[in-house]
DNA sequence: CATTATGCGGACCATCAGTCCGGTTGATTG
DNA sequence: CAATCAACCGGACTGATGGTCCGCATAATG
């Protein structure tokens, strides 16, 4: 099977201009600040373009999310231990907190939008989904006694942007992931 | 100081239609099927009176939230053990959030609803402190050595009317409470 | 250059949280 | 039982937002 089509230019274009507006007025002010219509007149572009490329509000949150996320995606799947596979399963675990806990601590505005936007179909996100899968098969790995899928899930329901916000002090920016390493650390001594 | 004043008759039996038509529309529909005008229409009252009550959406559920839990929340302060102050580390945690995981699986709409609706002061609300502290002493209590307010955070943060809804299958309702107590006693286990 | 389908723009719509103020009513006092 | 007045009420109104729609433009193709 071919590739569906290939995109036209100006869509790519536009794309990239929405996304770089969405950035942009996600660090210039909160969450809240990023309206569509305010995304699509900073990009320069109509509102329903932002609408086709994305879906919907949270489409376009989850396309910047993955967008930040796609290299630890990858790290994760194919590259060296131990982020990749191959490592003891605590180490792997701690070093996939220590990207993750990067990722959000770097983004919590934008995963607060993003939480925010995602109301049920949340746990539908094909990202969400990954992540999940891997937590829960480490683990599944080291500690088998436990539920594994529901852990997983705790772990995740930890990455709150607000919850970042709340707890980082600004001389200690990765207090948030040691304590999420130390918490999955704490879950993972076998029983 | 005596009371501010007492409420007015009429202000008390309109506070009292506004909750019970709230929880009406939120088992009814979804939790965005409430929105404030449907409340105020379907409690037989302005949509104003709301507002002067509770000043805001999140107020409104906030205090249905409240209502919900008042019975443990006096029950963790002054009850018997081992809710109540005396019984030992573990036991009083297992028997807490026994008490909060019934409240939550039963009531997983209105806090996805309220969770939806407290953006980023959702660390603010009153109640959401209490617990916050309570869980904070139990973990100080029986793991000194770990971050007890993260940890404290954590579990709360599991409380997530969606997971719980995505996770509990019919013919299971306790399976997140379960599920969450395993996980305390896991953080709890002394190192 | 002609053809076509893909993409574009922005007016338009429905909905919603929250405000405001003229009118109403419950409590209180003599 | 008036009479007074603050507390309260209702619902029209506002501003903003997410999302839709469709006639027009334009990139790709041969």
């Amino acid at each position: 099977m071919p590739e569906q089509r290939a995109e036209r230019a100006d869509a790519v274009r536009n794309r990239r201009a929405v996304l770089r507006a969405t950035e942009q007025l996600l660090t210039e002010g909160g969450g809240d600040h990023v309206s569509l219509d305010r995304v699509a007149a900073l990009a320069g572009v109509g509102k329903g373009t932002v609408f086709r490329r994305f879906g919907n509000r949270a489409g376009l949150l989850q396309a910047l999310l993955e967008e930040r996320s796609r290299e630890l995606r990858d790290a994760v799947r194919n590259g060296p231990p131990p982020l990749g596979p191959g490592a003891p399963t605590s180490e792997r675990t701690l070093a996939f907190l220590d990207g993750l806990g990067a990722i959000a601590e770097g983004n919590a505005t934008l995963l607060s939008a993003h939480g925010q936007a995602c109301a049920a179909d949340k746990y539908d996100d094909p990202s969400y989904q990954l992540w999940h899968r891997h937590l829960s098969t480490l683990f599944a790995d080291g500690s088998p006694d436990l539920d594994a899928g529901f852990l997983a899930h705790a772990v995740l329901a930890v990455f709150d942007g607000d919850l970042i916000r709340h707890m980082t002090p600004p001389d200690d920016p990765r207090r948030f992931t040691r304590a999420v390493q130390q918490m999955a650390m704490a879950l993972l001594r076998r029983d």
